[in-house]
DNA sequence: CAGACTATTGCTATTATTTGCGGTAACGGT
DNA sequence: ACCGTTACCGCAAATAATAGCAATAGTCTG
C-alpha cells in the first residue's frame, strides 16, 4: 500500500525543496530498512525495485544529505568511517557507541549528555547536535582483549 | 638542530615497529606543523624540505594511522570530513567543537566529559576514547543566523 | 659485521563520496 | 491546463583514503 505521510511532503515543500520520484523512493527505502543502511545499500534496495526507477548513486548521495539537513534523518559514519543512515522519526533520541576495536555498533541512551550539552553551551555558545552524536571507544569485550594482548607480549 | 627525542624512537620500537626515514620525517613534519593537519600537508612539508625524500601519499596515511594507534599523534575528521592530525604529547588534554556551519574548529576542556565517560562505562561497559572526542554542532554565530534565516523565511 | 626475518615502502587499483554541468521536471501562479 | 523559475537528475570526472603486491630496508642475533 503506498501511501505517504502527508507531513512528510510538507516538510519537504516547506524547506524550498522539491518531493521528485527518487526522494520519494529513497525516502520508502530507508522507511523499510532496519537500523542504519549505506547509501549504496539505500540505491540497491530502490534500485531492484519492483518499478525499477534507475537512479544514479550520486542522486542517492546528494538526497541522503538533503533529508539530513532537514532533519529527517539522521547521519553518522560507522566504525569503518562509512557514512550510515536512518530513519530518525524512530522512537526515543539514542545515542551510537562505535567500538573501534570489532566496529560494532551500539545504540544507548545517556543522560549525562544533556549536561555534557549544557557546559558547552553556557561555556562555550556552542550547540552541540545531539542527533549526529556519535562515539568511539572500545567495548567491553574489545578492552578485555586488549589487555590481554599486552600481557601476552 | 635535528635532534631526537630518544623516547619516541623506544616507543615506536617497543610496538614492534620500525623508526623508518619516512617515519621519522613524518614525525619531524607533525611535530614543526601548528595545530592540525592533513596527509596532503604532511607530505607537502616533507617533499619540499631540503634533502627532499620523495614520499609516497600513502606512506602518510599508513604513518598517521600507525602513529595514531601507538597514541603520539591524535586524529579527528574536521568540519568538512577531512582527516587532521596533531601532535598529541602536547599540553593540556582538549576536546574539539566543529561547527557544521561555518567549518570553524575550537578545542576546549570539558569538564562533563568525564561524568559522560564514567556512564558509559558504567552502565555499557564502554570506555569512550577521549583522545578522539571530536563534538559536532553549530557555534555561537551560526546559532543566531540559523535562527535569522528561520525568521526572515 | 653478515644474514635472516618481516615491517614498511612505492606503485597502482579500488572504494566512498563529492562536484560541475547541461538537460529535465516539480511546483506555484495565471 | 499552461508557463516560467529553478531545484534536481544523470553522467562523468575529481578527491580522500584504503588495500594488494613485489621490492626494500630496519632490527635483532650470532
Amino acid at each position: 500500500m503506498p501511501h505517504d505521510q502527508p507531513n512528510i511532503a510538507e516538510t519537504i515543500r516547506a524547506s524550498g525543496r522539491r518531493l521528485t520520484v527518487q526522494r520519494a523512493k529513497i525516502l520508502d527505502a530507508l522507511h523499510r530498512l532496519p537500523g542504519h543502511s549505506t547509501a549504496e545499500q539505500i540505491h540497491a534496495l530502490v534500485c531492484q525495485d519492483e518499478q525499477h526507477v534507475e537512479m544514479a548513486l550520486s542522486t542517492v548521495y546528494r538526497n541522503l544529505d538533503a533529508l539530513t539537513e532537514m532533519g529527517l534523518i539522521t547521519a553518522f559514519a560507522d566504525a569503518g568511517g562509512v557514512m550510515t543512515h536512518e530513519w530518525s522519526a524512530s522512537e526515543a533520541p539514542h545515542h551510537h557507541l562505535l567500538c573501534e576495536g570489532c566496529g560494532h555498533t551500539q545504540e544507548v541512551e545517556l543522560k549525562s549528555i544533556s549536561t555534557l550539552s549544557d557546559e558547552v553551551q553556557q561555556e562555550h555558545g556552542f550547540a552541540i547536535d545531539l542527533r549526529h552524536m556519535a562515539i568511539r571507544g572500545q567495548c567491553a569485550d574489545c578492552q578485555r582483549s586488549a589487555s590481554k594482548d599486552e600481557a601476552t607480549r
